[in-house]
DNA sequence: TTTTTTGCAAACAGTTTGCAGCACA
DNA sequence: TGTGCTGCAAACTGTTTGCAAAAAA
């Protein structure tokens, strides 16, 4: 995979929750090409997180010209902008990326590592973390990433369903919601 | 060859925390080979997050022979016995992943954009996200990753120096201890 | 001897770069 | 009209795989 550099961009830290990805741009000289209004549509509406590909892949259904580099560039853009959060999700379905808008709360993000489902978890922790180590350490935070990884409710009980019928095939119907599929290489 | 070397013994790190790593693949029937004891004694030693890049350098130190693949498999054996953790460190350094032995406790890594500097916090909100994912959302918490990334007291008052001293040269004595390098590419 | 494990070369995934031409402000 | 942006091809980083030879148990 590649390298990319996590360039200390100057996210502007106090920034007005209300404004929309596209607005900001605007305000920092950055043009608004088609191509790009079609990325920043799909990370807006899409309550997903997104990967490069996925991204690529649902942009060129509006826009089959588009090249998967202009999703890398918009993407490194909004990074460096501090507009999108960039996420590794635990890793499960491979190396890449996912991204969210940076808009929302502070939140952990708790992976199944066995149906790939992505949960969000808000909570006072959080705030609370941030707060000691802004205080104890003298640091001043600009991303906070939690990401936590085991079995989710529905996991744990369908392998305990598993375990006792051992001979039964694959009855499993995941959960609803968002959901990253473990990732296994050719071979 | 040389032959096997005990190491269990004297590690000079404080840390008497009961199992080794050798010991734990031992009971799991995982042959002890002489690249393997190499591997394991510097992640072993090293305080350091090392990434598999920089454990190979080393680990040819003591045997030239040895393989970039070889630590590949030896980390992803570790990663998946659950006796290391992979970090990604904010991806300052690129997107090589960091390794540390898993026995220590829970912990945040705390790492300065500017200067690489990697802390780690430990503290309570930590166990209590824990707990409170576990306990609200019914999850069964496997692995706990928070990364946090920001500035370092030091780069902080370093920056209004600078700012300050429009002209001056870079003066800057980093601070001691674990540092990762932002990288940049060719070009 | 049997079963792992290693080394080597080559493939692979995800991402980035260089550059000529196109398009937005 | 000029500067920024896009597309294309190709490079690049980090990691994995296939297979024969080497080394543990």
């Amino acid at each position: 995979m590649a390298a990319k550099r996590a360039a200390a961009a100057a996210h502007g830290s106090g920034e007005t929750q209300g404004e929309s990805i596209q607005g900001s741009l605007k305000e920092r000289g950055i043009r608004l090409t088609r191509q790009r209004q079609i990325l920043l549509d799909l990370i807006d509406k899409s309550g997903k997180h997104l990967d490069a590909e996925t991204l690529f892949q649902l942009a060129r259904e509006q826009d089959p010209k588009l090249n998967r580099v202009t999703v890398y560039r918009t993407l490194k853009m909004l990074k460096q902008g501090g507009l999108v959060d960039e996420l590794d999700l635990m890793h499960l379905g491979g190396d890449q990326h996912y991204y969210e808008t940076r808009m929302k709360q502070e939140h952990a993000h708790v992976i199944c590592l066995r149906c790939g489902k992505v949960e969000e978890f808000f909570g006072e922790p959080l705030m609370r973390l941030r707060r000691q180590v802004e205080q104890n350490m003298g640091f001043h935070v600009l991303i906070a990433r939690t990401e936590i990884g085991g079995y989710c409710v529905n996991c744990q009980s369908q392998r305990l369903r598993e375990l006792a019928e051992v001979a039964a095939g694959p009855s499993s119907e995941p959960n609803s919601g968002e959901h990253i599929q473990p990732r296994q290489r050719k071979g």
